[in-house]
RNA sequence: GCCGGGAUGGUGAAAUUGGUAGACACGCGGCACUCAAAAUGCCGUGGGCUUCGGCCCGUGAGGGUUCGAGUCCCUCUCCCGGCACCA
């Protein structure tokens, strides 16, 4: 018998089934139900690592089981190829990001194809090819005609050294990542997606997710979005009559305001300070913040603020109360003003205790103190309304929906949600991206470049080195074109998109991957989608799924796609880590997957990742045992070699662990239990074992064992089916396995008798046993007897046939 | 602070519906084969006691419901994740 030997067999069906194009979806109709598998697409930043590993193991055991299973599955893969990290990587090696692109893909498909997944290579392709981002821009234009995208002016972290914008991610305690410069604030006009616009839809939608997506993913997404209901409330200044709109959850407290509070960025705030004589002062304070980067202004929790000198009237009762500007109020939520409420409210409280303000229960706690200078802090449980007009005497907060009513009843303003969620900036002043295909046009404004002239080519010949703006706004035949309205000079926009963008629809696109005629085809998506089965990293939960389905939802509002959620089902698997953290050069524990990937083969490193734990916990490499596994398939592989020079039928009792192996191993794929399928294909190699060693056959057995490892370990299954069971077509896309269900049905169990809850003894009996015959034979028991001893049996529970507890009194 | 998820042997874990806790492995100990090693196979392995029949304890802590709780309920501790001045 040959020696399990990874390195001969791995090799050569990687081959063959290129060959055979055994993975390739069908593009015609052929009565197999469809399948989608799709696995989050790989950024090609450098060779494949231990989290691909992991990931991919499960998404092609999913795809593998589903083509076993007389699916026709399409199961692509592409690569997320624009970004940061390629540029990052560009200048400091001085070679092009597309070239290092390019070679990381390359490097990337090589890994994959000797890892034995069983992607549809024909389909691929990477976002930075023309081809395809030539429809992202497509989308974009589409979204722009829509008013889905927008310009307008927003802060950025910018580094004053580096002269670039940074991400929130790149700012590492107020300083730059790269050169630890402090980094500023620096106001930019720059493009947006309404997202806001489906803030309810992605909220509704989830409903339709439930039981397909964790609880996890869901309640993260829900916080995200932030739906807050209350009232806009109408305030107006004294001074000048301006009118400023509030948003509050706590309507109940509008009595209680005793002072009001604008964000430094509101658009009032310059005015009301003239107003009021206190311009210089403000300045003073607004300069400081617009100073500050994002990150840390809003970490800051301190309470300090600026008087403007004007005063409010609050509509409920008409009384005047000063108005201030402090950073603690933000522009981005709600109207960019508060009505302050600090006996209810602890970042009011701790303002109005900073600046001598006054405070005034509105809401009596049930004990405690009714007057407003005794308290320590705002009291935000439940009361009674007091010094609340009309409502005096009320509960609260059961109480808000009448205070809302009546508040829209007088016409002071209306009920009102507000969305944590805002609306998405996608502009990146860099080079490696989509360019934004809009032109600025001084006479026509923004003007989207015409379908004929997509895609907006990324000019190779770019210095893409930060500093300054974006790296295409020095490249002069880049900006200057003509508006393609009027013929006149005009310049291009020089931002790229955020590689959000990219990703937010690349599953529709494999379904027609050369498709020129749109984005995707529409007869193609609709056959294939939605995704049946998307596995990622958790990484992932709240951005890109949200963006996702986003995009879904503006797509299927442009008319071409019916449906409104891309990704039925959803399972995230957790990381690979070393040591407790995450592997990183740095920490010194980095293992590479490709040295283990040599060292054990692709078999044996994809099923010691599926064995390691349940898929969604991570698992610690330390903890991986790729040994054991190599020393089960060694197991599976003399047996089944010497299982296949038998004759005979196998033994009835091995017949049946085999056909219940069957029955439960299906059970845990569906689940995406595979490590405990692992533990019972283990135990029928055991069984297997065994029998052999008694001179029985086991020829059915280890066939059966085959096809129920083959998604896990495909080569070894392959080597194993065709070489030595004598199969000629693939174990791949033969059936799966069913079960004889009259072997999967027990005639004799253990029958468990305890005695007051404490199992006493274990009796084998038939599984048809009546409760009367179950009692006897309890009551019977040596064992059974000798604990009840002298106490009366006052009754015994019979759950026939497998347990009997007598309980004494 | 708010929301979500956890805590089971030396380790990874299993127990799908309230019904045999620790399956399957790793590690460790012992044995066989061998001049020896590797490879392979077999036995043992939660803690304690034992007259070797068994007995007691045991799923983060405490309480409860139940004939019976790792599983359900209450209180608490610790850990992990997400969000976080969101009005």
């Amino acid at each position: 018998m040959r020696r399990y030997d990874p390195h001969e067999i791995e090799p050569k069906w990687q081959a063959r089934w290129e060959e055979e194009g055994l993975y390739t979806a069908a593009e015609e109709e052929d009565g197999r139900p469809k399948f989608y598998a799709l696995d989050m697409f790989p950024y090609p930043s450098g060779d494949l690592h231990m989290g691909h590993g992991e990931a991919f193991a499960i998404g092609d055991v999913i795809a593998r089981y589903k083509w076993m299973q007389g699916f026709n599955v399409l199961h692509p893969i592409g690569w997320d190829a624009f970004g940061l990290p390629a540029e990052n990587a560009a200048i400091q090696r001085g070679i092009p990001p597309k070239e290092w692109t390019y070679e990381n893909i390359e490097q990337q498909r090589a890994s994959f194809k000797r890892y034995g997944v069983s992607f549809d290579w024909t389909r691929q392709f990477n976002t930075c090819d023309p081809d395809y981002y030539k429809w992202t821009q497509w989308l974009f234009v589409k979204f722009f005609e829509r008013g889905l995208a927008y310009r307008k002016n927003a802060p950025a972290n910018w580094c004053p050294k580096d002269q670039t914008v940074l991400a929130n991610e790149q700012v590492i305690n107020g300083l730059c990542e790269r050169c630890d410069t402090p980094v500023v604030r620096r106001d930019l006009t720059q493009w947006f997606l309404r997202i806001t616009d489906y803030a309810e839809k992605l909220l509704d939608d989830m409903e339709e997710l439930r039981g397909g997506w964790s609880d996890r993913v869901l309640t993260m997404q829900r916080n995200w979005i932030g739906r807050s209901e209350g009232a806009e409330v109408l305030f107006r200044v004294a001074e000048t009559g301006d009118p400023v709109p509030v948003f509050t959850t706590r309507p109940d407290t509008l009595w209680g305001v005793t002072f009001f509070v604008f964000a430094p960025e509101h658009p009032l705030v310059p005015r009301l300070a003239e107003a009021g004589g206190r311009a210089q002062e403000l300045r003073a304070l607004v300069e400081k913040y617009r100073a500050m980067p994002l990150t840390s202004r809003e970490q800051a929790e301190n309470r300090e603020g600026v008087s403007l000198g004007v005063r409010v009237v609050n509509p409920v009762n008409g009384e005047e109360v000063p108005c201030f500007v402090a950073p603690y109020v933000l522009m981005e939520y709600g109207t960019g003003a508060v009505m302050a409420v600090p006996a209810h409210d602890q970042r009011d409280f701790e303002f109005a205790r900073e600046n001598g303000l006054p405070v005034r229960i509105v809401i009596k706690p049930p004990e405690g103190p009714t007057e407003g200078a005794q308290l320590t802090e705002a009291w935000t449980g439940e009361g009674v309304m007091v010094n609340s007009g009309p409502f005096d005497g009320r509960p609260s907060p059961a109480s808000i929906d009448e205070v809302t009513a009546w508040v829209e009843e007088k016409g002071l303003g209306k009920r009102a949600v507000s969305y944590r969620l805002r609306d998405w900036l996608i502009s990146r002043q860099r080079y490696w991206g989509a360019p934004i295909p809009m032109i600025h046009c001084p006479e026509h404004g923004e003007v989207a470049v015409p379908e004929d002239e997509l895609p907006v080519l990324l000019p190779d010949d770019v210095d893409f080195k930060p500093g300054g703006d974006s790296p295409l706004a020095r490249h002069e035949g880049f900006v200057n074109v003509e508006c393609p309205k009027c013929g006149k000079p005009a310049r291009r926009d020089t931002d790229t998109m955020d590689t959000f963008v990219d990703s937010s629809w690349y599953f529709f696109r494999y379904c027609s991957p050369r498709f020129d005629e749109g984005p995707f085809d529409p007869a193609a998506v609709s056959r294939w989608m939605p995704v049946d089965q998307y596995t990622g990293g958790i990484t992932h939960a709240i951005l890109h799924l949200l963006y996702a389905r986003f995009f879904t939802k503006a797509i299927r509002d442009l008319g071409l796609i019916s449906f409104g959620e891309p990704f039925t089902r959803l399972l995230n698997q957790g990381m690979v880590i070393m040591q407790g953290s995450a592997m990183s050069k740095s920490r010194g524990n980095l293992v590479v997957f490709a040295d283990e990937l040599n060292k054990h083969g692709a078999d044996v490193l994809r099923v010691s990742m599926l064995f390691a734990g349940p898929v969604e916990d991570d698992v610690d490499w330390q903890n991986v045992s790729p040994e054991g596994v190599k020393s089960w398939l060694g197991r599976v592989w003399r047996a089944v070699h010497e299982a296949s020079e038998g004759s005979g039928p196998d033994a009835e009792e091995l017949r049946r662990i085999a056909h219940r192996t069957v029955k439960v191993v299906t059970t845990d794929y569906e689940r995406h239990a595979y490590n405990t399928a692992v533990a019972k294909l283990m135990t029928l190699t055991n069984e297997i074992r065994r029998s052999l060693d008694a001179g029985g056959s086991a020829g059915e057995s280890a066939s059966l064992l085959v096809q129920m490892i083959a998604p896990m370990a495909p080569f070894i299954a392959e080597e194993l089916w065709r070489e030595v069971l004598g199969n000629t077509s693939s174990v791949h896309s033969g059936a799966w396995p069913e079960f004889e269900p009259a072997l999967v049905e027990e005639d004799r169990v253990t029958l468990v008798v305890q005695v007051n809850g404490k199992v006493r003894d274990r009796i084998e009996v038939a599984a048809a046993a009546a409760e009367d015959e179950v009692r006897e034979l309890a009551l019977a028991s040596e064992n059974a007897r000798r604990a009840v001893g002298e106490k009366e049996v006052s009754r015994v529970i019979v759950r026939p046939p497998r347990l009997a507890n007598i309980v004494t009194s």
